[in-house]
DNA sequence: CACCTAAACGGAGCCGGACTCACCTTATGG
DNA sequence: CCATAAGGTGAGTCCGGCTCCGTTTAGGTG
């Protein structure tokens, strides 16, 4: 869709305006809100917004692409700057934390995880794979088990992610960030 | 409700039979079953079953209840039998083999877990308690850490049963509750 | 610039699913 | 038996995602 033709001015303008009010709702915590309401505060009706986005699905995965991607490149930026048990450990951290502002990407996480979706395989594998890196430079150096994979990993945390709802979630998120993590150290080589 | 009046007879038998069916639908892993087909297999109409439960969620939530009280029974008997450390290991384990037969106790966790509606509150104090009896034996024993509390495992037990879906899920979760055990182990002041 | 056409838009309406309500049926105690 | 309140019924409402087709318009062409 994206070749072919290069899409009308209007129909860009509205696409653009459809993705940033949806971007707004869900990344602002309003994660079943109506697409009829989107639409409207994009300034355009459903009609449209079902010509841009197959589903009501579809519009959030474009919404979280972004996001996911942001995050599959960090594993890298962090390996450059701190041993691989660190990088891991800011990592996760990092993930939960994400998670907390605005609660968008809890969403993000859950999304991904909690579904079967092929919608959502692409964001999965992504991920997955941004932790197998993690993973393995981990357990390359010897601090890491060797028996977890980036997809099991990503499972758990989407766990986790999945929980905001009570208040103090952080607190609890935090730490069982870091139960996970000492559970990955556990097994290594050289024991801690 | 349960009290005033003893209930009518055809009325007890009917409620059997919603809670029956119902029962039916949801531990043989159809957890978004409509309230019609419950109603129909019930043998009445879906007046009747709105007469009997509040809503589809609190005729949920009946139904697992029992489920739910079984397994908050457990630690206490698993703590007779074994030292703390181990009693908590087949306890994380169970649940999540628990989740893998006719996937209906996932959905229990999950549900319970994933949503903050007050209809799971009762079920989520109850297993966090249970949890917390673990815990705390294995930190009085000196083997588990003792900055967890059972609400925050459970939690973290809650993404892991939420994730079943995927083939050969079973696996990466007996994975990810080992990981999560080991990181129960680690903190503790006799380290491993 | 006027015209033409494919592209885009709008929004009434469909559909599926949870839930309600006004009316009918029946168990039960007197 | 009858009265009557408890119980049952199911057509109908509401709500939200999605569709369909008639209308509007961007932007290329002569």
């Amino acid at each position: 869709m994206p070749s072919s033709r290069p899409l009308r001015a209007d129909a860009r303008r509205n696409r653009e305006a459809l993705l940033s009010a949806a971007r707004q709702a869900f990344l602002g915590g309003d994660t079943d809100a109506h697409v009829e309401d989107i639409a409207r505060s994009a300034g355009v009706a459903v009609g449209t917004l079902y010509r841009h986005f197959e589903t009501r699905e579809a519009l959030i995965e474009e919404v979280y692409r972004k996001e996911v991607d942001d995050l599959c490149a960090t594993p890298g930026v962090l390996l450059d700057q701190y041993a691989p048990e660190e990088a891991l450990r800011r990592f996760l951290l990092l993930l939960v934390d994400h998670a907390a502002v605005g609660r968008g990407m809890s969403s993000v996480l859950e999304s991904i995880m909690a579904t079967d979706s092929p919608v959502f395989d692409d964001a999965r594998t992504r991920m997955a794979n941004a932790l197998s890196l993690l993973l393995e430079a981990g357990s390359a150096a010897g601090t890491v088990r060797d028996d977890v994979t980036g997809s099991t990993l990503l499972r758990a945390l989407g766990g986790i992610c999945g929980m905001r709802a009570t208040e103090g979630w952080l607190v609890e998120a935090r730490q069982i960030t870091a139960l996970l993590f000492d559970g990955l150290r556990y097994g290594a080589p050289q024991s801690p």
